[in-house]
DNA sequence: CAGTGAGCGAGCTTCCGCTTGACTT
């Protein structure tokens, strides 16, 4: 009744005055408010786009908030901070015609929409109010308002799961850690595998034992041209050198001012494809190693980009690429064309690809975004260069290069592969040359190095300039930088594009990992958690845990099973084990073992101790005396300058080992290379070597 | 070229994912 009475007057009104009133918008709430802004345009003047900033209600931070005797029914308040937020929410939504949620098209986007129909006091799950793209363009943005939907319970369903059993392991575990371990330490489903991948590769380390081998490498000559190529075998077979013994025998067999001939010579055309365009993954990885950036360092930059940067004229400020968090390499159809445009244009119809690398999509990926590519293949890097910071315009480079070359076709090489004969003993070179540059044009970043090959036929006689026998060891794997950690999350499916950044700073923060030399070393308080977590809570600490969790999620939003259900299998093994660790885990007394020396200003025994660096020693009458110590290792011999102190071993604040004497600051001896007995009586080291000086 | 670390009158510490803050440390 007052409804008919109201609209009869606001008619009447809008009739009066019809060019002051304004009438009533549609509402659009999304996660990102740059996105907000693109997507107004689109929409035209009867929408206001406004954004959530990601989510907006959760679990309290203070306590658990699942009650686990009542189904697992959790707790959701709205996020400290995020107030004003929604206040002005609810106000937009009071004076709005009608309210479109359009959240990312994801178990959390449909979780985020959820929330906001509850705080919105929208009719939950009862009218047609969500709307979905996953590519920001115009038409999609358009035609994905013709096809509103209800709220998918299955998807939030599996989002609260997922929710709810994150908080379980979490909260459960961490205080377990803090009474048997260490205060504020912590434990959760990616975090505690991060720390097992780094600490399961230390391990692989110290057990590797170094295998011997030997290499030759030679320089034949063709009448004044000279080339390379290495040892092969012996009598048509490879044959691998172990030892000296195995060179020697084979430098026996030749007469090296004798003559040599070619024997067989192989030429093959080669093609090599370019890479698909990037995810958040590939660019925190091709960051790190081709810009030497942090992932941080890469996330914040691309922000910048992504939000927009001014570049003067009419347009103001401009977006230059698509979102960053992605795990997606597909590509809107708009900038398949656009690209297609460009290369034709600009490199002309053969580098054009006709059906270009789409990319697979890692298993369990989302596909809520585009892949990460510039907003227009137009704005090449060097026609905005003066506009963007160094960092920025390196970040962009990478990005629209990338996706330039995956629309491009595949270089295309050829390569030659010669076998060199005196007596049975065999040499190989091989030798390759472009002969289409193809999408290397566009990301010369991605160009290889090759060997050119002078002409060889069959039966042509060479000379041999050089041997050089040389021995090797086989090397243990690599420890993990950023960029190889992040990858090796994603590959597992642990973690999210907007997380990796996040839990890589978790676990420095906790001392459970420090970087050296850009590389994670596990600490021991790391080492000693990851043990614990091992022994009581096996599958946590398995990387398999969270693939067979999603394939739980897959069978929810299917509605082949309950969230409830999901959580409980798995909720009822591990209350077992929790109870477990609580009686059985022995309080690890962080021993205070004695040091065997007393201490120099009080003369009290020292003890030796674990802090967040590893063992330090500490004066037993802690705290009235607070009289500390490092621990430094003796390499076991004297000081080359005062001979009375021991050298020992210490690092710099960057972490960079170097040597000085333990009676420093009375002795000021120092060196970056290990002193050797050899080492001038002087004190000074012979030379410094190329590697150490860099 | 040479860091740091450690609970107390108490309540707090902690998870993973979504998104940008900028009064103060």
């Amino acid at each position: 009744m007052a409804d008919v009475a109201t609209k009869a007057t606001t008619k009447k009104k809008r009739v009066a005055k019809k060019k002051k009133t304004k009438a009533k918008k549609n509402l659009v709430i999304v996660e990102s408010p740059s996105k907000a802004k693109t997507i107004e345009k689109y929409l035209g003047s009867t929408y206001k786009v406004v954004a959530s900033i990601g989510h907006i209600r959760d679990l309290p931070k203070s306590r658990m908030g699942v009650d686990i005797e009542d189904d697992y029914q959790p707790e959701y308040i709205n996020i400290r901070g995020k107030g004003p937020i929604i206040k002005s929410l609810k106000q937009d939504a009071k004076s709005a015609k009608h309210v479109y949620l359009a959240s990312d098209p994801d178990r959390e986007g449909e979780a985020i929409a959820w929330h906001l129909s509850h705080v919105l006091g929208l009719d939950q799950g009862a009218s047609d109010n969500r709307v979905v793209f996953n590519e920001i363009t115009k038409d999609t943005v358009k035609d994905a308002f013709k096809h509103p939907r209800k709220i998918d319970m299955n998807l939030v369903d599996a989002q609260q799961a997922r929710r709810v059993l994150d908080r379980l392991v979490g909260y459960s575990i961490s205080p377990i850690l803090w009474k048997k371990v260490k205060k504020g330490l912590s434990a959760g489903r990616v975090q505690t595998v991060a720390l097992g991948l780094v600490i399961d590769r230390e391990r692989e380390i110290q057990a590797f034992q170094p295998e011997e081998y030997w290499t030759m490498d030679a320089q034949f000559k063709k009448g004044r041209t000279t080339f390379a190529a290495a040892f092969w075998g012996v009598d048509g077979k490879k044959k691998a050198l172990p030892d000296q013994a195995s060179m020697q025998s084979v430098l026996q067999q030749l007469d090296q001012k004798a003559g040599f001939k070619v024997t067989k010579v192989e030429s093959k055309e080669r093609k090599r494809n370019p890479q698909p365009a990037f995810t958040t993954s590939t660019l925190q990885q091709t960051a790190n190693t081709q810009l030497n950036f942090k992932t941080r360092k890469t996330m914040m930059t691309a922000q910048q980009l992504y939000e927009g940067i001014n570049l003067g004229g009419k347009e103001g400020s401009v977006g230059l690429i698509t979102y960053m968090r992605t795990d997606s390499t597909r590509l809107s159809t708009t900038a398949k064309n656009a690209a297609a445009q460009f290369i034709h244009e600009e490199y002309g119809a053969d580098y054009a690809a006709s059906k270009p690398v789409q990319g697979k999509l890692q298993e369990g990926a989302q596909d809520a975004h585009e892949a990460i590519r510039p907003t227009s293949v137009f704005r090449t890097p060097a026609s905005i260069k003066d506009k963007l910071t160094r960092d920025q315009y390196r970040l962009y480079q990478l990005i629209w290069s990338r996706f330039v070359a995956s629309q491009m076709t595949a270089e295309v090489s050829d390569t030659m592969a010669v076998t060199i004969e005196q007596g049975g003993v065999l040499f190989r070179a091989t030798g390759s040359k472009v002969k289409f540059a193809g999408f290397t044009k566009a990301n010369p970043a991605a160009k290889k190095k090759n060997n050119q090959l002078p002409a060889l036929t069959v039966g042509d006689d060479l000379t041999l300039a050089q041997l050089d026998p040389a021995q090797h060891f086989t090397q243990p794997p690599a420890r993990f930088t950023e960029a190889a950690l992040v990858k090796a999350l994603e590959e597992n499916g642990v973690g999210r594009p907007s997380t990796y950044a996040a839990t890589i700073d978790t676990l420095q923060k906790r001392a459970y990992v420090r970087m050296d030399a850009k590389k994670f070393v596990p600490t021991e308080i790391g080492e000693l958690v990851q043990d614990t977590m091992d022994l009581y809570f096996p599958e946590i600490t398995d990387v398999k845990f969270t693939a067979d969790i999603e394939q739980e999620l897959d069978e929810v939003e299917a509605a082949k099973e309950e969230w409830v259900q999901v959580v409980d299998q798995f909720y009822q093994p591990f209350s077992k084990e929790l109870a477990t660790a609580e009686d059985e885990m022995e309080k690890v007394v962080i021993k205070d073992e004695l040091a065997g020396e007393n201490c120099s200003i009080c003369g009290a025994p020292m003890l030796i101790k674990l802090g967040r660096y590893g063992k330090f020693k500490a004066c037993a009458r802690f705290p009235d005396c607070r009289h500390t110590e490092t621990i430094v290792e003796e390499i076991g011999l004297p000081c080359p300058k005062c001979h009375q102190g021991q050298v020992v071993e210490r690092k710099t604040k960057r972490g960079r080992t170097f040597y000085g004497c333990s009676r420093y600051p009375d002795c000021d001896f120092v060196a970056w290379d290990k002193p050797t007995a050899q080492t001038l009586p002087d004190g000074t080291t012979p030379k410094p070597d190329t590697e150490s000086t860099k």
